[in-house]
Order: C-alpha cells, then sequence, then structure tokens
DNA sequence: TTGTGTTTCTACACGCCGTTCAGGAACGAC
DNA sequence: GTCGTTCCTGAACGGCGTGTAGAAACACAA
C-alpha cells in the first residue's frame, strides 16, 4: 500500500512540515489564531519566512490544515468519550459527548476559536478540504446520538412531513442514510438541533461571555445537557 | 442639562468622532472586522492614520466603542421586536426576541462576530464598558422573558436549591432582583440557558458551519425555538 | 565520480499594518 | 494681537504576508 522508504526527502519534507504545524499549534495555544505568523513559526524553526513557502502555498492553507488536525482530534475525543458508555445508555452517550467537546474547548479555546470562530483575520474556510470532513463526521457523531434516541425522540419532535431529504447536505444525507436507512429526514434537523444546543453554551463560555455572569457555568451547561437529554425522551443517570 | 452650543470645538470633535465610527462600520460591513484599520479609515476621511490617535487611544478603544454601538443596536432591534407583542403572549415574546436576534446576525454577520466573536486579531473586551453594559441590557432583556414564563416552566426546572444568588456577577443579579423580586435564582441559571440556545445555532449559522449541510437554516432555528418555548410550557402561535 | 535536474532555503523588495513623535497650522480666549 | 490648546501632518520604527531571484543541498543517472 505504501513505499518503506518514502526516498528520504519525502520523509524530510514531511517531518518539517510536521513542525511547522506543531510550532503553529504552540504558538496558537500561547497567543491566540493571529500569533500564528509565518515569520515567528520560521524564527523559531531557524529558517526566512519564505522558506514556508515550501510546504504550504499560503498562510490559508497552513491555517486550513491546522483546522483539519484540531478538528480531527476534538471529534476523536468526543467518539472516544461516547464509546466509554454502553450502547444501552443513549442518554449518557449524548451526554458523554457534549462534556467531552466541553472539556476539550475550555483545554483548547484556541482550537475551538480556530474551528468556530474567526481563526485569523480575512481567513474564510474553503469549501472542501479537512476541515470539512471532520466537520461531516462529527456530524454523523451526532446523528448516530440522536438516531439512538430517536424511537423516544420522534413523540417530542413537531410533524416529521416539514422536512425532506433534499433539505440537506447530498454528502452528509448519503452518510446518515447509508448508517441509518430507517432514520427519517426530520432526524438530520433534530440533529442540527442538538448541535446548536450544546455549541450555545460552549461558545458563550469559550468567548467569554458567560464567565463574566455566572461564577460555574459548568452546571449550567451540566443542566442543559440533563434537559436536551430529557427532551428526547432518554433520562441522564449522571 | 445640557449646554446648548458645546464651543465648536467639541462639536467637531464629536462630530470627527461619529464620523471615524461611521467609516469603520463601514469598512467592518465591508471587509469583515479586520478591515477596520486606522489607516483605510484614515485615507478614507483623508486624514493621516496618527491623526485617529486623537480621538481613540489605541485601535482596540476604537474598537470596544464600536462593540459598544453595535451590541446596542442589536438589543435596540430585539426589544422592539418583543415589545411588538403583548404582554398576554409571554411565547410569542420569546420567539420574536429570538427571530428579531437572528434577522439582525444575518443582516449585521460582521457586527455579529464583532460581539460574539474574535472581532479583532489579540483584541481582548475589556472587563466593563458599552459592550458589557449592552451585554447586561440583553441579559436583562431575557430575564424579563424568562421571568413571564416562570410560573409555567419551574415545574420543569430540577431542584430550584441548585443555585444561590451568589453564583451569578453581583450587578446582573442586582438588576434582576429589584426587576422582578419573586424570582429565584434558578430562573437566572435558566436564563443562561435560554440565551445558549437561541445562540447555537445562530453562531454556527454566522460562521457557515450550518449552511453548508442545512439548505434552509430559518426553519430549523424556528423548530428550536418552538421546542424552546414549548419547553418552559407555553405556546408559540406562530 | 561527475553531471544534471529538482527541491529547499536565503536575501531582499513591496506594500500593508499599529504606533509614536516632533513640528506646524488653526483655533478660542484674553 | 498674543498665547495656550487642539488638531493634523509627515516621517519613522518594527512587524506582518507575500512574492522573486539566486544560491545551496540533495537525489539520481551515466
Amino acid at each position: 500500500m505504501n513505499e518503506p522508504t518514502p526516498s528520504r526527502r519525502a520523509r524530510l519534507r514531511t517531518q518539517t512540515s510536521e513542525e511547522i504545524k506543531a510550532i503553529a499549534l504552540r504558538l496558537m495555544a500561547a497567543g491566540g489564531p493571529d500569533a500564528i505568523s509565518l515569520r515567528a513559526i520560521a524564527r523559531e524553526m531557524g529558517m526566512t519566512a519564505g522558506a514556508i513557502y515550501s510546504y504550504f502555498p499560503t498562510r490559508d492553507d497552513l491555517v486550513t490544515t491546522l483546522i483539519g488536525d484540531v478538528y480531527t482530534a476534538a471529534v476523536d475525543a468526543a467518539e472516544a468519550a461516547r464509546d466509554a458508555v454502553p450502547d444501552s445508555d443513549p442518554g449518557g452517550r449524548i451526554m458523554a459527548w457534549g462534556q467531552a467537546m466541553r472539556a476539550w474547548a475550555l483545554a483548547n479555546p484556541e482550537g475551538f476559536r480556530l474551528i468556530y470562530g474567526d481563526p485569523v483575520p480575512g481567513y474564510r474556510p474553503p469549501e472542501d478540504g479537512p476541515g470539512r470532513a471532520a466537520e461531516v463526521r462529527a456530524c454523523t457523531g451526532l446523528v448516530g446520538l440522536v438516531a439512538a434516541a430517536w424511537p423516544t425522540a420522534r413523540a417530542h419532535q413537531p410533524d416529521d412531513r416539514a422536512y425532506e431529504w433534499a433539505d440537506f447536505d447530498p454528502g452528509l444525507v448519503a452518510h446518515v442514510r447509508e448508517d441509518f436507512p430507517d432514520l427519517p429526514p426530520a432526524a438530520l434537523a433534530l440533529t442540527l438541533r442538538v448541535w446548536g444546543r450544546m455549541h450555545g453554551l460552549m461558545a458563550l463560555e469559550i468567548y467569554g461571555h458567560l464567565r463574566a455572569l455566572v461564577h460555574d457555568p459548568a452546571a449550567v451547561y451540566r443542566d442543559e445537557m440533563r434537559a436536551l437529554i430529557a427532551s428526547l425522551g432518554l433520562t441522564a443517570d449522571r
């Protein structure tokens, strides 16, 4: 499948590329997304800024790559937490996912900003790319959680005929219909609402709007997750 | 109350200050928050960049002022929409607030980023200031909506004794306890959750995460608002 | 081993940015 | 008319992303 010795050149290349990304992540963690400057990275590597252009055609491409890496790490954490809870406890799996996401966001606030905020002045995320893939993966994970809750949740939803598959992104729909053939489009809409509900308090907290108003955002978030799980007709034991 | 002729000098001064802010807002609307550059503003005014330092000690102070203005405009819009619905329809008032906020955010996405996102590389909002005041005002408005729903909503909440007034910002608590003496601390926690629920889908949509997945985010948001209102034991007629 | 083509890096230039500062011009008050 | 204040210019500093030209390092074939 792969060549054992990717020609030393390629090895050095990927190694340098990884070092660039690692330093960029470190700079971002230290000083925010705006601290990702090619000059600063090059300075830390003992190079000049222009050299980085051999690895990333522009700064935005570097940021795009970083977003993919960071987003993937976040989804990895969420999936791991979810899978630590048995299938027999769908509410607990939702809680685990939400708490893992929040814990990750609090541990990597700059990463959160990178993914969900304006990562960098003037940066616009591309339509496809690794970040998009991670997002679809995150969304698919959420769909799985909602699918497990759907038997009890569907009764609490508005009339199911309000949504069609055509209302959603074809790529995501393909994933969903393959993994959960019995799920109606309304469940996908519910998934997006669940996503928004998890995202709201998290975003407010990361961007400092919540901590100025309440001393223990974790308690508020926990209550909100419990209410969310209850609204799906499930129970959250913890 | 005020002097009729604030000494021509002062008049010119405030006028220039207003022009700076107006141009900054225009630049922001056109090119995003990063387009707010002192040089660009000065260029558009036929001045040099240094001249602006007579009006704002630094660029971040200009941004801080802008945040205050923009946030105030947003809250004005939300309050107006809310007050267009009679008190007898608390669910409708919540829906009006939420829809007005979303409409404002969609009409002023850069303003939304300015308030709720990373407005500018390295910018950190000050602890107090006009932005903070507008935020407290927004929060107080939401508390009013929740207070109207509290008689029906309290039954759906977890045990009321989980929160104390000391858990929240004293300034906000003072406002709330003065306006709604009978409200318990749990209602304030609920308010923050309502805020987060309105904010989540809005933030995802403004930052482009939703529109890539669903064609009609408005429908999803409307459903979410309906579910929110229903979770408070109210009904939304529209 | 030598030659050759590719890749990677430096050095420098361009134009942008926020910020500072000395000096000059306009203004208000006396 | 004079004087203190205010406003603005112009130049400068350092930092930024981005290109380009050329040197150096490398892989590989003859």
